[in-house]
This record gives structure tokens, sequence and C-alpha cells, in this order.
DNA sequence: ACCGTAGAGTGAACACCGTTAACAGTTAAC
DNA sequence: GTTAACTGTTAACGGTGTTCACTCTACGGT
């Protein structure tokens, strides 16, 4: 019943040795690389003794996800604080923004292992409890989070439920709670932001935009302004 | 010196029962289930067998997907000529992206070879020659070419050099042969409606919007609607 | 202080994978 | 009719994730 056994600090540092192993094979040679006997052989171990930490290979990789995830959310985070402290929600979201690009195109590799997988998952009851995907909502809470702050600030006007159409307006209520008690047109409006900024990175960093645009950057830029005005942000404002 | 020799016949036939076979693997087990002994499995053969046919399961997997590619370019083409013939050219759009997105729905597993791999490529120089790449690029052109039929049958209007930054439009305006001769401002609304449409089927097939939407079906559509407009398209217009 | 036991690590093995080489049978071409 | 090309085989190599039986070390309880 020893919290602090030095056994079990041992074993919590090989853990963090693993994964450290696995996300420098997964830096250098991308998602294929980081495979359990390349772990062993990184660490100078036979492949088995992997088995003492991790029950199988796909949870190893779990768990770099997770830690990856949660790697992620801690720099968006801090990107949020770390600036002035009452600097203006929409600037706010920007560099949210701008920190998940910077972030995807410093850490290709970490990037694509979270969001390039896309398992199609086709099986319903599919109540994912394992840590990676746990992580992954603690990162969507910071937009999601961010972007209701920023409702409840200063609230931007929304289309009527009429343009949107009943099937629609009755989902988004229905997640209205997770969003701070907005408005289905509200929902929608930040759903949007989302949307397109999630595509829009994830295009940009898997090569996709590169037959029009071989440096998305300014795209970025633009397309950012452009989903900001729509939340009534008039980011990046100055001048 | 024989071209239609019954010999090359056969051998065209093994391609497409091997390419067959591989998609039935594909279609029931996923990405990773299409293996070269797999698929030799399936046709009751030996793996070395093939090479006889692939160079390697690499040359074998790009092969499927140019034929995928093929396949999806050539119903997208037919949905926009069996419909009546002059149909107005933004409900052909409509359709167009409506037919994208029913073809991922319709074949998931297809869809996240093509579409779900997204390698990072870090290797400057690839200028990619496979016939899987060539075959995106007729993709592409389905839906880039119909774009520059609607801006020179009705040209929208389009945000002006200055809120686009001389960067951008610099970029824009160097590709302005490839759709039609459009001014900068136009290829970026293009640009912006492709990326938006493309990173919503993603999304959607990928599964990444369950979290908040059970069913995208209604979101996607006020999507498409939205986009659209801002082509000057009033689509699905009716009533 | 001792012993028992749980944990960490190893070596051998299994089943799978993509790939290569050397070989045999069939079939088309000159 | 002979030769050469083509199609397929068997055997093998190195690679993967994983399991099992085994050793050894070091901590915990009495």
């Amino acid at each position: 019943m020893e919290f602090g056994g030095s056994r079990d600090r041992r074993r919590a540092a090989t853990v963090a040795e693993i994964k450290s192993a696995a996300r420098r094979l997964l830096v250098s040679g991308g998602t294929a690389a980081v495979g359990l006997r390349a772990v062993a052989r990184e660490l100078g171990l036979t492949p088995p003794a992997l088995y003492r930490y991790f029950p199988s290979h796909e949870a190893l990789i779990g768990a770099l996800i997770a830690d990856l995830y949660d790697e992620l959310t801690a720099a968006l985070m801090d990107l949020q604080t770390t600036d002035d402290e009452d600097v203006d929600l929409g600037a706010r979201l920007y560099l949210l923004a701008n920190g998940l690009r910077d972030w995807g195109l410093t850490h290709p590799a970490e990037f694509a292992l979270l969001f390039g997988t896309a398992v199609p998952s086709p099986d319903a009851a599919d109540h994912e409890e394992t840590p990676g995907h746990q992580a992954a909502m603690r990162f969507g809470s910071v937009f999601k989070e961010l972007v209701a702050q920023i409702w409840h600030w200063k609230p931007f006007p929304y289309p009527p439920d009429e343009v949107l159409g009943s099937e629609l307006v009755a989902q988004l209520t229905q997640e209205s709670e997770h969003f701070g008690g907005m408005p289905a047109g509200a929902i929608y409006l930040s759903l949007t932001y989302w949307t397109r900024l999630y595509g829009l990175i994830c295009m940009e960093i898997f090569g996709q935009l590169h037959w029009v645009l071989p440096d998305a950057a300014a795209y970025f830029e633009a397309q950012l302004y452009e989903i900001g005005q729509a939340l009534g942000l008039d980011c990046p404002a100055p001048e």
C-alpha cells in the first residue's frame, strides 16, 4: 500500500522513456516508423519487455496520442493566458487558431498521428473510452469554451431558425447545454468556424493545397479573417 | 507486335481480377486488410505470382487508387450530364457537391483510401508522376472546370485585391490560367468553395463531427447553401 | 535478517507480412 | 518445331506484433 514506492517511480520513468522513444521515432520516421520492435530497439530492450508496460502496440500508440493531445491542449491554453491578462477575446480566438496551425506546421508527424489517422469506425456503439478519445474531448473543449465566452461577452448576429431548417435547429438545440446555452444559430456559426478552421489546417498540413498554393500562409490568414467576421470579430483588427 | 493477342487479353483480365479482389478486401476490411498476400489468397494464387502484374504492393495500391479516382470522376461527370441537358450551372455544382458526399458515404473504405491517407510527403521535389496522382488531378479538374464555367456564365462578385493582400493576390493570379483567366478574387472564392466542401465531407465521413452532430446531413445542406451563395448561386434555389 | 513473491527482462517460438531467387510448365512467335 | 517469353510455383529472408516459459533481481512482511 505504498504510494511513493521507488518501484513505482522507476516504472513511471520507464513508461515515460518508452513514450519518449516512440515520439522520437514518430518525428524522425513518421507514423509507420513507430513500431513496437523499433521502440524496444531504441531503448536497448527486447520487444516482449514492453508488454510489461503496455498491453499491445495499439495501446502504446494510444497513450502517445493522448500525450500529444494533452501537450497540444496545454500549448493552446498557455497561448491564451501568457499573453496580456485581459486581452480581447476575439484576439484570443485568433491566437488559438494560429496556435493550432503553428503546432501542426512545426510538428507535422505528431499532427498526422492525431488528425490524419481518421478511422471510419463503422461500429455504432463506440462509446470510446480510450484515453486518446478523452484527451481529444479535452482538446475540443478549449475551442468550445472560448467560443461560448465570446458569445456571452459580445453576442454575434446569427442566422434565424428558418434558414437553417427545423431538422438542423433541433440537432443544434440539443447541444445547447454544451455551448453555454447558446441558441441554435449561434452554435451553427461556432460549428462553422471550427469546421472551416480544422479543414483548412488539415488540408494545408497534409499538402492537399499544394496543387494550387505552394505556401498557404496568406490564404490561411485571409480565411481566418473571414471566419472571424462571421462571429462578429474583426481580427486581426489593428490599424 | 500483336495488339489483340489473346495473351494480352488474358493478362488484362487477371490484372482486373487482382484489383477487383483488392477492392473487395478494402470494402470488407478497410485499408489495412488489402495486403499482397491477402489478395493472392483471394484469387487462389501464391503471393509471388502477383509480382508478374505489379512490381510491388505499393504499386498495386496505387493502381487501385487510380481506378477509384477515375470511377469517382466518371460518377460525378455522369451526374452532371445525365440530368437535363441545359440544367442551371449552379444546380450542376450542387449536384456535384452532393455527388461527392454521397459517393463517400456509400463507399467509406474507398473514400478513406483516396482522401484519408494524407501523406505529409516532406520531400520537396515530388513531381508525382504516379498514376494515382494523375487521376487525382483529373478528379480535381471536374470541379475546377465547372467553377470556371460558372464564372464565365454568370460572373459573381468577388473581394477586391485590397482585402486579400498583395501576397495572396500574387499567388492566386499565378494560377489564373488554370482557372480560365479568372481574377484573383474569383479564384479565391472558388478555392474557398472547394476547401469548405472538401473539409466538410472529410470531417463527416471520418466521423469527426459525431461528437456534436450524430447525423450531419442537415448541417451539410445548410453549409452547401451558404458556400453556393458566395459564388452568386442560390441553390438549392426552389421554393 | 530472512524468506517469499511480485515484477522486470530474456530467449525461443508462432503467425503474419512484403519481397526475392531459382525453378517448372504452358503458350505464343519465328 | 524449336525457341523464347510468360505465368506460376516452392523455398527462403528479413521484418512485424504477440505469447509462453523461464530467470533474476529487489522489495515487503513477518
